[in-house]
DNA sequence: GTGAAAGCGCTAACAC
DNA sequence: GTGTTAGCGCTTTCAC
């Protein structure tokens, strides 16, 4: 079967036995707990050592009822946001003690509930729920305790449930606001989807800029490129055309600015363009390059990672909260020296 | 402190006392061992279920000496590589009941010293290392006893070290061989850095299949969409320009694309163009859509995933193996009718 | 100051 | 067939 338990470990009895003391005390002076002579001390810490101790996490998490183990639950399959998220969560969990299991459901319920299940059978501190894909997400059918669960990127209905998410509507404010302080009058929108919160966020933020709204110049559809191109050569074709357009996604901005440059309109002078979400990939590619708007997911996995740290110590974290985003601009708007 | 046990989990005892038997027979019934009446099992099964009971891993796993949890320790941030092998290997280990610690070392000798430390602590059943960032990783500070180690898109220069990666020297074959069968004679290589050792792979495949190798075709640069924008102008002022053009990422083959498209040269007529990595973001939205060579990442994590579980269950499983590339015809090198 | 012993929740060997 | 018991490796009272 298993091949046993490796070798080269060993056990704090084993530690206790080299030092020439009590199992007790080589627990006491390794977590510097109770009262003990230096010397004892460095006496088992030394023995500890030189037989490369490492206590079984396993046997202390039993004993105290805590594992020091959070589950994430994806539901994108480890999509592009996923990502920094995951790496801002970890390195707080990580620096906290805490590791992190990684699963993916792929907003499959069935292999949701699959996944909790195990993760619960490990008795995981706390539980992560990110991917944004469903925007509101059922209440798992398993009942959590008071298993703290926070959700990240996502939403959850449970009155009273942590969710942490980017500020969508206040980063549309920043593009547009942008869009304006450069002179531009007439600015059109084209985005994604309108089922998505997150378009819907954006789009009332664009909104809220504005003095006067013409629904002419706002245009749903994919989040594609190539419905970027679409979308422009729809507005070139208007009898007036707009100034600047705020594009719901980077890869609709590049669309644009593609599209733009085939028919010879100069970028940002006759229309300025600024995406979202500010993916080097494609801000660094387009020609010019892409003033974008940056959700810092990095900072947002940092944040959830301190909240569920303090959810686990006990303290009450509900509620959704919304981290600001950051403007970046760049030639697509402003025009280089 | 902690939030302690939570109140709706309750321990075997509890199960043997509702069902009104022992300890060790809820035990037997639970994991379908030893022999019982089916009326005894029946009744510790309905007892488990009334009670929502769900063992504790931790208890298990410190008596079996197997935790059924392995760690993966990535190097590139859980970049866009790592996420489809983590998603095969997920799936994979999760079919087998085996949960996955994930971590993040950005090459940081030091934070993924910490990282294996924490999870040797964690008494993991295996050790997956993932990111081609650093293609020769040196042999980790710690020692590792016999605990399965896989390296998987990465390598080690260890003795019998285990590792698997895509054959990138196949992929390159594929895809030349694909633009000589379409009668290009003179086809050009646009990679990136020598150093990676994916590059010298692939560099060599395209040689291999040419009968007569031009060192004025192969350019070097860097993995960017400029760099293939760059490469394709220089390609273009050539005395005698290539018909077909291998680049060594889906990025520098969009570039290219771009800039013939610029200089108003028919892709796939005047020149064909493929890339590597089918990247779907890059290929679908280049004009025409690029053709590429598949990695089958996914697959690569499967097949990871099923090499680690018979580590674990002590089968020697060492060497290198390279797992084939897929070629994926688009337009940029098949004309659409 | 240090050692002995109970117990975290579970499994497996051994009684009955 | 079923119950009892001895640990897995650790922490933590409680004696001495």
């Amino acid at each position: 079967m298993s091949q046993g338990k490796s070798p080269n470990r060993y056990t704090l009895r084993d530690v206790a036995r080299h030092a020439g003391v009590s199992l007790g005390t080589a627990s006491k002076a390794l977590n510097k707990s109770g009262t003990l002579r230096q010397e004892t001390r460095d006496k088992v810490l030394k023995a500890a050592d030189e037989l490369g101790f490492r206590p079984n996490d396993l046997a202390q998490a039993l004993h105290r009822g805590q594992s020091f183990t959070v589950g994430l639950i994806s539901n994108d399959s480890f999509g592009r946001f996923t990502m920094p998220i995951m790496e801002g969560l970890e390195t707080v969990l990580h620096a906290a003690g805490i590791a992190l299991f990684m699963c993916n459901a792929t907003d499959d319920p069935e292999r949701e509930k699959r996944h909790i299940d195990q993760l619960l059978g490990k008795r995981v501190d706390g539980l992560i729920f990110t991917g944004r894909r469903a925007d509101r997400r059922p209440v798992p059918g398993l009942a959590l305790g008071n298993l703290p669960v926070l959700y990240v990127f996502s939403q959850s209905d449970e009155p009273g449930a942590a969710c942490l998410l980017p500020d969508d509507e206040g980063g549309a404010r920043l593009a547009t606001a942008h869009l304006l302080s450069l002179g531009r009058t007439r600015i059109a929108h084209v985005t994604g989807p309108e089922d998505f919160e997150a378009v819907r966020l954006r789009r009332r933020g664009y909104e809220a800029s504005l003095s006067k709204v013409d629904p002419a110049l706002i245009l749903h559809g994919p989040w594609s490129e190539a419905w970027g191109r679409e979308a422009a050569t729809r507005l070139l074709a208007m009898p007036v055309r707009p100034d600047a357009i705020f594009a719901g996604n980077d890869q609709i901005a590049r669309g644009i600015v593609e599209a733009l440059r085939d028919n010879a309109i100069s970028v940002p002078r006759d229309i300025a363009v600024i995406g979202f979400d500010n993916w080097s990939v494609m801000t660094e590619a387009s020609r010019p390059q892409l003033s974008s708007v940056d959700m810092n997911l990095k900072l947002l996995g940092e944040e959830a990672g301190q909240r569920l740290i303090r959810m686990i110590r006990g303290e009450r974290e509900s509620g959704t909260s919304r981290l600001p985003c950051t403007l970046v601009p760049r030639a697509s708007t402003v025009p280089t020296p």
